[in-house]
DNA sequence: CTTACATATTGACAGACATCGATATGTAAT
DNA sequence: ATTACATATCGATGTCTGTCAATATGTAAG
C-alpha cells in the first residue's frame, strides 16, 4: 500500500462521492454516473485512478463492470491514520 | 472537519513526510527544514496549507513557531476512514 | 450482421498547484 | 541602530490533473 497513491486518489470532490457511494456496497459504472454531475469518460478516469490506488477493485459481469471498496486496502490505511493519534 | 480539505492537504509526498516528523512531537519550521528537500518559503506554503486543513496547529515562540499535529482533526478523519469498513 | 448499450481510451484544454527566488515582516542579540 | 535569524508573502513558472467531446472496444439482443 502506498499511502500517497491513496490520498492522491481521495483528493477529489467525484472520487469522494464515489466512495460514499460504495460504502453501501458494489455498484456498477451507470449506477454511480447517476449520482455525479459528471461525464462518463469522466466517470471511467476517475475509477480507473481508484482501482490504481488499490482502494476499489472492479468485476465484469456481462458488459456491466462492478465496482467495489478493496477492504484489505482500506485496512491498511486505516491502519495508517490511526497510527497518527 | 471537511473530508476534502483534509485528504487534499495530506496529498503531497513533503506533506506526508512533514506528518511523518510530527508524529513524534512538536517541532519548529527550522527542524522540518532540514528533513525535508525544499525551500523555506515551500515549507512555509505546506504548513500553511496543513494548518488551513486544521491537521496542524502553530505555537510561536519568539522567533520560532512550533507544529504540532492536530489531534480533534485526527480523530475525526480516523472516525470518517473506519466508517468505510 | 446490425443495432443498442456499457465502458474505456485519446487528445485537447483550462485551472490548480508545487516550487523557487526575491523580498517583507517580525524577533532577539550586540 | 544594526545585524542576524526565523518565517511569511509575492510573483513567476512549469507540471499535473479534472473535464469534455469524439472515438474505440466489447457485449448482448434482435
Amino acid at each position: 500500500m502506498d499511502k500517497l497513491d491513496i490520498v492522491k486518489a481521495l483528493a477529489d470532490s467525484n472520487r469522494l462521492l464515489i466512495i460514499e457511494e460504495l460504502k453501501t456496497g458494489e455498484k456498477c459504472a451507470c449506477e454511480l454516473l447517476e449520482k455525479l454531475d459528471c461525464n462518463q469518460s469522466t466517470l471511467s478516469h476517475h475509477m480507473k485512478q481508484l482501482c490504481e490506488a488499490n482502494i476499489v477493485e472492479a468485476r465484469k459481469d456481462g458488459k456491466w463492470i462492478y465496482y467495489k471498496l478493496k477492504m484489505n486496502t482500506i485496512e491498511e490505511f486505516k491502519a495508517y491514520v490511526c497510527s497518527l493519534s
